[in-house]
DNA sequence: CTCATAATTTTCGTTTTTGAAAATATATTG
DNA sequence: CAATATATTTTCAAAAACGAAAATTATGAG
């Protein structure tokens, strides 16, 4: 048969006969394994099915799902749920979701503060950080912004609006938390002038001094705020007097300061001074 | 009070009384209306949660949340499940995961078989497509691959594995599927050589002419070819002999061809000619 | 062909989730 | 303060999902 020009690989041919695969490491007979790969795959995927949904996308019985269900999930493999299945969340990921959760509501609150000031047609930064991240959700009914992010999150977030003009910055993806790091990204940055760049930050001085635990994020928000016309902070109040290793520069290179408490009397003096505008919940 | 150097917004004194804020467009009294926000974003987060855990993070029963959920999910925010809620697929994402279960099978066997292809420690160019997106999942037990992708769902399924080096390139995003388009992607790809391009296509015309609907990300498939030392082509068989707009090269620059079903003659003579090995489930 | 084995479907009683309605709490208004 | 309106909790019967075991089907071996 001259359809072949590969000579290593399995079935080649057309109507080869069924050649037991090597596909699933597990023994199970048949396509019993393969159909818990594509479970695993689909509920990765989608992120939630219902056993209803698995039974027709295979064609067998509820039954029959709930046990592949029962066993991937006793693996770990996936999560079971009331009628159907969802992602397991990995390790990791519990850490950044679980922190997300966290001061939830607050960073609704601060996020919607910055929103309401920044206007339709304005062009963004936005970097890495839960709070950042809940900006992003807030500016979601925003009309034809055009945001620059090194926040995958972020990105897949706000590109969800048609209307919006996305643009991530390339680099190493950070797989803490989805940043996107590096000298390429600083590069990138370099590139534009926009209205706005939106910022997140680990800790605050009492003395003003904005600080970050990574080097490489630090460089990338400064490049944010020399490329930026204003430039917002929105961060919540555990953040204040907490220290970090890195200094990213001064309260006062900043614009406004969105938070959930009013700053201590110290660094509101040093705001003030500087012309910072404060903004609390 | 010397708390506040701003003199606009709303709320700025700490122990501010319950100022009604004019958050939700939702009439209704209270913080109910803040709540179904809240859960609205959790869900977003999360992908799914259950009525249980709702409950227990708004101290509310779960007939209450059922309530919300209800309502939010008849609003169209939000889909219901039984025993919780998750993710309403925008009309947008349904048509590209739709696309996604179509073929799943199909497309895992040749995700597969790619994967196997590749060792260890190797480097890879991964491009926009629903089949390379498979390609990535089954790329995720792989031991420390370096990884260069214009593709956000990739790049966001490969960051999941701690040894990995996942490289993003910069650029606009496609809203359809998450790619990263335009020249700063090209010129980033420019930057690298490695050792596996991955790339998926649009159509395969019968005379081996390779073909795809957006000219930018021709290019960048363009880019990919010319800068890995392998490239291996992954596609399903209903792209034989489908017709696109754009000249993406001829398939005899690539070096492998992996598919479900053996392709028309005519290309396999090309194939041949060309000495492009051919892989079929 | 018959038997043995594994996978799946059926069947059925049990548990969980659900929705409707009544009762309770909370806030607003006159 | 009483009256009213709204939000939430309680209560309970119906519906849905569940698990275990028996019956059925498919596959491979002797």
């Amino acid at each position: 048969m001259a359809l072949s020009t590969n000579d290593r690989q399995a079935g080649v041919m057309p109507f080869s006969p069924e050649t037991p695969q090597p596909e699933e490491a597990s023994g199970d007979r048949m396509n019993l394994g393969d159909r818990h790969a594509q479970i695993k795959q689909i509920v990765q995927t989608k992120g939630f099915v219902t056993i209803e949904q698995l039974a027709r996308e295979f064609g067998v019985t509820p039954q029959t799902i709930r046990r592949d269900i029962n066993v991937l999930s006793k693996s770990g493999a996936i999560q079971r749920f009331h009628g159907g299945a969802g992602i397991a969340s990995s390790t990791e990921n519990v850490a950044y979701n679980e922190r997300k959760i966290i001061c939830f509501q607050e960073k609704r609150k601060i996020a919607a503060m910055v929103a309401e000031q920044i206007p339709d047609h304005a062009s963004l930064f936005i970097n890495i950080g839960t709070t950042t991240e809940a900006v992003a959700q807030a500016l979601i009914h925003h009309k034809r912004l055009r945001i620059i992010t090194n926040n995958l999150n972020v990105a897949t977030i706000l590109s969800s609006n048609e209307n919006f003009e996305v643009i991530v910055t390339g680099g190493l993806v950070r797989h803490r938390d989805g940043g996107l790091i590096g000298e390429a990204t600083i590069d990138f940055i370099q590139q534009f002038k926009v209205d706005f760049g939106i910022i997140g930050i680990s800790g605050i001085d009492l003395d003003g001094t904005l600080l970050d635990f990574d080097y490489r994020e630090v460089r990338v928000a400064r490049a944010i705020i020399d490329n930026s016309r204003k430039v917002y902070l929105a961060t919540d109040h555990t953040k204040f007097g907490r220290n970090a290793m890195v200094r990213l520069g001064n309260i006062s290179e900043i614009d406004s300061l969105f938070t959930d408490q009013a700053p201590p009397p110290s660094l509101v003096e040093i705001m003030n001074q500087g012309e910072v505008r404060l903004f609390v919940t």
